[in-house]
DNA sequence: TGGTTAATTAGATTTATTTCTAAATATCCC
DNA sequence: GGGATATTTAGAAATAAATCTAATTAACCA
């Protein structure tokens, strides 16, 4: 459930926000959670859910943990978006008022 | 919320396969719904989300409701990505072994 | 060791999402 | 018009997600 987990953590704003931040470079949990008006616990809960989908790394530096943007995984939506744009572009465009009524297979 | 809704739909099995029919060419929301082992009335639905995210559009022919790729959308998703890995690049690499401790504003 | 700071885990609550069946709407055709 | 087909809407049930407070774990430091 790769793109799955993937799509699903980028569905939500404050995490996209983390991403953001993290592109910035890399942060310790509780520096994260203080740019945020929600409670550490509910940023440590999307930590890990961007964790999960792939998208961060975590370290464990002294006391604190330090979070990174994890680059690769972004190979796998950028995978995805250029699968379907090619199967469009294979299809045969229809000519302008023809009818499609095949639906293959 | 677009981006929040385009992720959301992406983030979905039923609906990236809806995606991927698409595709291939044009549908009726009938045709759709027999591709999958789900129930009319779920289509129909992940056909709304798909369709509110902006990712479908949809035109009545007479009795049909023909579904059709939005690619504009896209553009939106490839634009966050791209600024992402942009902010990336722009911070300066630190040296092997040196620590970070600011965290800019 | 005991206190302080950093972060996660547990458990509960609220809100969304997915899915179903049944009913409603719209269009076609005779 | 009236039946048949295509699709959506309504309403309900089950599951998942987001959030909180309280408690726990881990590491530092004096």
């Amino acid at each position: 459930m790769g793109l799955n987990a993937l799509f699903k953590a980028l569905g939500d704003e404050t995490r996209r926000e983390i991403l953001r931040r993290l592109a910035r470079g890399d942060m310790a949990a509780g520096e994260i959670a203080a740019a945020f008006d929600l409670s550490w616990p509910t940023i440590s809960h999307h930590l890990s859910v961007l964790k999960e989908a792939g998208l961060v790394q975590d370290e464990k530096k002294g006391q604190y943990v330090i979070y990174s943007l994890n680059t690769t995984v972004f190979q796998d939506i950028a995978g995805w978006l250029f699968d379907l744009l090619g199967t469009i572009t294979e299809r045969q465009p229809a000519k302008k008022g023809e009818a499609r009524k095949e639906n293959g297979k």
